[in-house]
DNA sequence: CCATCTTGTAATCATTCGATTACTTCATCC
DNA sequence: GGATGAAGTAATCGAATGATTACAAGATGG
């Protein structure tokens, strides 16, 4: 209804626009984005839009930061304090697919990540990966080929999220075979997600 | 020079745009590539580019699969025929890491990849990532976890090259950490190609 | 109560882009 | 040797987009 004043702060506004980024820019990628898009999704004109993040690039930059900062909390959130059912990797892990069940989040991120050459993105992009790396080392503690496997597994889990294969296993048997020899037992709670 | 006439059939100068779009598309994905800018790259004007594949979006899912014909041939090229002194992962291995030193090749597999969503290109990158699947479990023999950990590590790879974190690696110590505990032994083999 | 600042929009502009049309040039075949 | 078709381009068009400008409306403080 908005029957009064739809006025916010600027900096509530900001997040609010943010959050809209996430999802659109997960959907159609850097390029693929206008600011149009990501307006009408927050609720608010173009223009506005402009004048808070000043550049496309820097809202793109904005957004990406700020899903790198949710994966990092939500990793760290993740970590042990003191006695523990599950193994480090087995949590963290649990973390990650719960995460990146909003493709927004997931998509981003990939998309930033492949932007590794543009001037303006890149550098972000690489400095968030290298702070997601730190984290594996010295808080989660873990060894260097644990990271390897850590990472490794995740960026296939990303791909065959962003694919969609996961939807295909339903009907194609290859694609069922596929995603059972990439999450073994956990493959029904990945597809049931992935469909939801 | 072209002193003569630069005329070329349909056929052979699809493949010369082809050539020319996997090395655009991946430098700027879908969204961000012209179709002017793939004729420029191919030498010729941009109408004709778009009589020869009707649609941006045509000339896109034949530039993936193009590629993903050539991944795929690299592949079965590395196959062993009779005696053979690697592991035919190392192989496949090798012949990976040989085929995506070419930059275009690497990152217009991933947007591809990432379009999962998309009506038109999403199929055909399903169905690709679902032949190289096929491949490495009937043609290579491998057994489900040596295929999930060979598409993990791809994967990997694939992040790695695409941020451009391999030539952080020459000033920043944690990016050669993250590459050596990647990349193992390899690492300076690998190093050596990206930065080339 | 009015001056000032903040929040927000409508209108608009210059580019860019994908696609179409009309045309030219070369080859080929009867 | 002219007709037919293929190879290729220049010119152009309409739509979309990022950005700017000018302006409206609500808060805030003295």
């Amino acid at each position: 209804m908005s029957t009064r004043s739809d006025r916010i702060s600027a900096d509530e506004r900001r997040e609010q626009i943010l959050d809209a980024a996430i999802a659109v820019f997960g959907e159609f990628g850097y390029a693929g984005t206008s600011t149009d898009r990501v307006a009408r999704a927050a609720g608010i004109s173009q223009p506005y839009v402009v004048r808070l993040f000043g550049t496309k690039e820097q809202l793109f930059i904005e957004t990406l930061r700020h899903t790198l900062e949710r994966l990092l909390a939500t990793f760290r959130a993740a970590l042990p304090v003191d006695a523990e059912e599950a193994s480090v990797e087995q949590r963290l892990g649990e973390a990650y697919l719960r995460l990146v069940e909003d493709r927004g989040v997931l998509l981003t991120l990939l998309h930033g990540f492949m932007l590794g050459s543009d001037p303006g993105i890149g550098p972000v992009a690489r400095d968030g990966f290298l702070q997601v790396f730190r984290m594996l080392r010295d808080e989660a503690g873990l060894a260097p080929e644990q990271i390897h496997r850590f990472l490794a597994d995740g960026m296939l889990i990303n791909t065959l999220l962003a694919t969609g294969i996961g939807v295909d296993a339903a009907t194609d048997r290859d694609a069922a075979d596929l995603m059972e020899c990439t999450f073994g037992e956990r493959v029904g709670e990945v597809l049931a997600r992935a469909s939801a």
